[in-house]
This record gives structure tokens, C-alpha cells and sequence, in this order.
DNA sequence: TTTTTTGCAAAACCTTTGCAGTTGG
DNA sequence: CCAACTGCAAAGGTTTTGCAAAAAA
């Protein structure tokens, strides 16, 4: 199993990683920016800058709004954050994955899906193929209807 | 010939059509809103709230930005006008073409290509099937770049 | 005349900017 | 020590809300 040591889904392994980045462009690892960091690993998906300067819900302490914005740009600048816009809500910041994935959401219970790039390639293929964009859904995410709401409206609207 | 009378592509021909359809529900057809329906007549495809407040470039009076607003939402409610979000900036608004278009926007250059639905319905299926959900472009667009700004980056890049 | 609609002011929401003080290295 | 970073305050862009004045029917 020699496995690069990158195996995992993150590019960056821990937190060490980033705090080494960080200071390899000459810049800081605060105290504040390690919480931005911590809470983005704790995070189970992509979170609002407001839910990490909230201390994700109170499992860390409380940040400056502002703090939270400028750390998670710079971080997005160096390749360590990445974010999208979901819906009519904030934008939603997670760690850069190394395989850069897309996403689906459910425009009704604002569910997102995690998709391998891969899996989408029909997709990309088919619109550049008939109308000459390179789509992608890392950023603006595909928007629907999930399949529990769905059928929720079969049973509500029927 | 003898088409339906709404063969043209908009869901109510003209602006008395709109007219009737507010006050049959008991609405007034003031002259703020018959300027924002004409702004939506002239307009060359889906246009913003300040784009109309403003008199659509000189070619009509100007209006309350809240009003534009306002009216927006009456005749959204009434079907009349469908709004799309476009990248980070405002809500752009149409009125509702009775073949409900969908979209794709370059996120370069803001350009909108208006696709029909059929046309994607393999795209449709293809996420249906993969990943249960039931997408549709006509509210969030796709998002991607289109082959001149695709093209302009080989110039600029390679 | 009565009810709806308007316009203005103010606020809400998300995000960015300016700046003086604090902190990391 | 000094550049970088933080927190606060303020503002920017889009949209919503409250309310008294105006207008439609």
C-alpha cells in the first residue's frame, strides 16, 4: 500500500498543513484563523461564514463576522477553501477537496448532494456538445427537486 | 391557420391582456405597473428591478425601486413574470413565456442562452436517474463559460 | 368614497471596506 | 519590533417592510 500520502479526500491533511501553507506565503496562523480552520474540519458539509463566526454552534468561540470572511478569502486564495452559492442563502464555505467535487440541491429542503465530477461528464459533454458552454457545479450548484420532496408533493398535492 | 390565439411566444399577448388579468383578481393596473409591463415588453430578455426603476435607459419614466418591486412580485403571483438569478448580481425578470425557457449563463461574461426545455431533457433524465433529483434551469441557470470567453483564454493563457 | 397602490424612509440581509489597536513571529 | 491580523463601525448592494399620502375604480 504505498499510497501517496494524499489519499485522503482533502488536499490539505490537517491542520498543521494549512498553518504550514499559510506561513510559507509569509502570512499568520492566529488564533482565529485556526478556528475558522477547526470548524471548517468539524464541519459535516459547507457551513456559512455566520455558522463558524457563531462557533459552529457553539462548539468553538465566537468570531468577528468580518474575521471569518477575510480568513476564509484568503484561504479560498490559497486553494485551502473553496465555496459556493446555494439557493437565496449565504455562501457556503468548505475545504478544497482534492477531486474538486459538484453538487446538486434540493431547491425545497436546500438537501445538497455530493457528485464525483466524473459521474457528470455525460452532462458537461452533452451541453458543450449542443450549446457551446463548459458547465460545471462546484460553484452554482444543479438546483431541483430531491426525491423525498418529491413525493412528499405526491402525497400533499394529489 | 388556425392557431390558438396564443401562439406567440408569451403566455399573455399584450398589455391588456395583463390589464385584465390584474383586475379580474380584483387588482388596479396604475400607471407605475403598466410602465413596469412595458418595460418588460421592450425589454430585450430579462431585465433587473433597478434597470426598470431607472426607465429602462431613458426609454420611460422613472419609478420607486420598492414599487418595481412590489409589482414584480404581484405579477410573478399572477404568472405573468418569472425572475432568475444570474451569478451574484440582482434577480433579472421576464415575463412568463408559456414554454417556460430554461438557461445557460456564461459566468465570464454574464451572456444568457435561452434553451428549450425539451432540448435538455436529456440532461433531465440523465440526473433523475443517477441521482434523483428533478432539476430545471429556469430559475438558477446553468452556470459555465461559453466558447468565446473559452476561446479567449487560449489566446490569453496557453 | 373606499380600497388599493405608491413613494419615501428605514431596515434586513449578506458581504466588503476603513481604521486604530492587537498580536504573531 | 514591525508587518500582519483582528475587531468594531460603517457602508455597499439587493430586497423587504411600515406607513402616510395619492390614486384607481
Amino acid at each position: 500500500m504505498t499510497r501517496s500520502r494524499h489519499a485522503s479526500p482533502l488536499g490539505f491533511r490537517d491542520i498543521d498543513d494549512i498553518a504550514a501553507a499559510l506561513r510559507l506565503r509569509g502570512e499568520r496562523f492566529s488564533t482565529p484563523r485556526r478556528l475558522v480552520v477547526e470548524a471548517l474540519f468539524d464541519a459535516d458539509g459547507a457551513v456559512s461564514a455566520e455558522h463558524i463566526a457563531n462557533g459552529s454552534d457553539g462548539r468553538c468561540p465566537r468570531l468577528d463576522l468580518t474575521s471569518v470572511y477575510r480568513t476564509l478569502d484568503r484561504l479560498e486564495e490559497l486553494g485551502v477553501v473553496t465555496h459556493m452559492h446555494v439557493g437565496h442563502g449565504p455562501g457556503l464555505y468548505a475545504l478544497t477537496r482534492r477531486d474538486a467535487p459538484e453538487y446538486v440541491v434540493c431547491e425545497r429542503c436546500e438537501r445538497v448532494t455530493t457528485i464525483e465530477p466524473a459521474q457528470l461528464e455525460p452532462v458537461r459533454a452533452f451541453i458543450g456538445e449542443h450549446f457551446g458552454y463548459e458547465v460545471s457545479f462546484g460553484h452554482f450548484p444543479l438546483v431541483g427537486i430531491c426525491r423525498a420532496c418529491a413525493d412528499a408533493d405526491d402525497g400533499g398535492v394529489v
